[in-house]
DNA sequence: TTCCGTGCAAATGATTTGCAGGACT
DNA sequence: AGTCCTGCAAATCATTTGCACGGAA
């Protein structure tokens, strides 16, 4: 489902230029719709080697202003960046020792999310909703002692 | 009220060892609430200047993984750390555009969270909730064009 | 012709790490 | 002794920026 189109059209409506390159970077995040700024930076040097590593977060803080992308710090490994444009919101639950990142769907929070931003005057484009905290194993593991966690790339466990 | 206290009870119950430098970490944070790596550092350093930039950082892990600190990365200054332990729980609405800041509370998420984490089995430490949109300014300021948000200090904003 | 977007490379900012000496157990 | 913690400084990682050029409005 081409949903980069319609990202394309709200770049658009909102007086953004479309240019080959910010074409280019858009589809390959929207092909990924999870990544790291490392793994799109090299995905979109494989269509076009000429494409600069600045040209590739300048757009995405061109998507971040649009509220088409998010970016997410777990502290495991890279950041890494989501596409939450036309797409089911979803919520992060991680364990703050393994590293486990499970995500979940919660329906009934959007309609309150709605609400609150509306409470305060604001149009809300997206958001960012992380639960930290221990899994079962490590619940039962680790009473005691914190365990260095494990670094783990974060495309490896984002379900 | 001496909640430091309360969070040097639960590092001994994770067998975290205290020593003067976290001892002295943990306190200056707790007395900020909310700051960035640079004011903690240096107002721990005004306190005992020989205390390393590298212990400040290794102390706040400990704490992250503690359920006692969050890390909130709004892409406006630097990122900035928040005590959430024995707190309200409270969430952040963002303006995309002119960087504003707005720190609010929503009881009725709170029970919801807990539910949702004990769904997967999870014991639910700590949680960030950020909400990303137009404020009522900008949204009439800036119909069309995307402005270049300025830099704004967090601490300036988060209300 | 005036902006705007880009490539490139260097700069910046935040955080982490290797190492050697001390402290705690 | 053996492990944990620290200060220091250098290294790393992610991201941003200055500059000069080319293309679009």
């Amino acid at each position: 489902m081409k949903r980069f189109v319609e990202v394309e059209q709200l770049l658009r409506t909102k007086g953004v230029r479309l240019t080959d390159q910010r074409r280019l970077v858009v589809r390959r995040a929207v092909a990924y719709l999870h990544f790291t700024s490392e793994e799109l930076v090299r995905d979109v040097k494989a269509f076009d080697p000429s494409v600069a590593r600045g040209t590739v977060y300048r757009t995405l803080a061109l998507l971040h202003q649009a509220g088409v992308v998010e970016k997410h710090d777990f502290r495991y490994g890279p950041p890494n960046y989501e596409v939450t444009f036309a797409k089911a919101h979803h919520d992060h639950l991680m364990c703050i020792r393994c590293g486990e990142i499970i995500e979940f769907q919660e329906p009934r929070w959007e309609p309150m999310q709605e609400a609150a931003a509306k409470r305060y005057g604001y149009q809300l484009l997206s958001h960012t909703h992380k639960l930290y905290g221990l899994c079962g194993t490590c619940q039962r593991a680790g009473a005691k002692r914190l365990a260095k966690p494990p670094r783990l790339h974060v495309e490896e466990v984002v379900a």
